[in-house]
DNA sequence: TGCATAATAGGACGGTCGTTCTATTGTGCT
DNA sequence: AGCACAATAGAACGACCGTCCTATTATGCA
């Protein structure tokens, strides 16, 4: 038996890789469907074909993107969160990283938000990732939630769909009127709203 | 002297304006950068170029989508609400209004949101347009906030600008659950949202 | 040092895009 | 009815898109 499938070479490996980190970058500026090969490959300084035989296709390319995205996401946001203890203080670590997050993307954008409104009316596998990955970050938060009510830090009849509902509005405004009015101030706010939405909420 | 200067026909503005209610739809579908000639053409049964005369560029057909838009939507929700009296009860009207036609547009999308991701990066006239009119619907929301602390609906120490932040962000919050995730029940929670809004800055 | 093969380049394909030019059809007024 | 001109059609353009096919180059292992 000849050992026909040979481990794929380091270097290809390492390059996709930094397709990938360029094709973030560029898909948080101009959005998943403004992600193209031909700016890619011209950023890598690569032919296109070159930067297209590490994908089977864009729609794949976009898909590996959004994986990417999330894997950082998690890493950035949720992981970090989990070692503060259950309840209101878990929940608060994970709005003020989340804005931290997007405070940071102002600059460039946050792929859930802008691709929530570039998918919303697109069906496919795209649609299919990018719901599912924000139905789990909503999902999170919801727990988190719920374990602050658990935890008598909210009070027992709180709507934790509500709650969520209302912190993902914050987070939206801000990205809202940082990105694309680009008003001062709204970090602030978003931290204020939260800090009001807890106190009406809060066991007495 | 000669007139040189003719008016120009009735079916021109006519066929003119008919193509503009179909981009507008089109552009509430798949936003105004997916606006295309050929395609506003094929709906309208006519051939590109014939559709192209009546607007100088692209640009500028996207640009008067953008003022139709504009003005049904004041028509709808601005100038409705000000039969109601100063305050509390206009900016209710203001609100429940404004949540009455993204609920509409759920099966189309709203263009001040979509294009707010498509132009945050976007420069030039279009994202100029789209941005005075946000602005303007968002000052005509805090100046209606103003005249209900004014009229002592709301506390005097209120912070307007808070208060419209968080007013977008319910209703940015709205169109992404229903249009994206379509999550059931999301009118009702913008609803609420701003009901505990309201009630945390009433007057006591 | 070769050899197998992975990695990349180059070019071509059909498609769609906005735009322009020219020709044809239609309209409205005298 | 006829004339001036508005309204529309049709074809072509250059540019960019994703994708495929075929060469060429680079890599890692014997």
């Amino acid at each position: 038996m000849i050992e026909v499938l040979h481990k794929p070479l380091r270097k290809g490996e390492q390059t996709r890789a930094s397709i990938l980190d360029v094709a973030l970058d560029l898909a948080s500026r101009e959005g998943l469907e403004g992600l193209t090969i031909g700016v890619l490959a011209e950023r890598m300084s690569m032919s296109k074909s070159g930067v297209f035989a590490h994908f089977g296709s864009r729609e794949d390319l976009q898909i590996d993107v959004l994986k990417l995205y999330h894997q950082q996401f998690e890493q950035e946001v949720f992981y970090p969160s989990l070692r503060e203890p259950r309840g209101l203080p878990r929940l608060q670590s994970l709005f003020s990283r989340w804005i931290a997050r997007v405070s940071l993307e102002i600059a460039s954008g946050c792929i859930y938000i802008s691709g929530a409104v570039e998918y919303d009316d697109r069906p496919g596998p795209i649609r299919e990732h990018l719901v599912t990955m924000v139905r789990t970050w909503q999902l999170a938060l919801q727990r988190a939630a719920q374990q602050a009510v658990d935890e008598h830090h909210l009070a027992p009849d709180t709507d934790t769909q509500q709650l969520v509902f209302e912190m993902y509005g914050l987070v939206l405004a801000l990205h809202h009127d940082a990105r694309f009015i680009r008003s001062p101030g709204c970090v602030d706010r978003a931290h204020v709203g939260f800090a009001r939405l807890i106190a009406s909420t809060r066991v007495s």
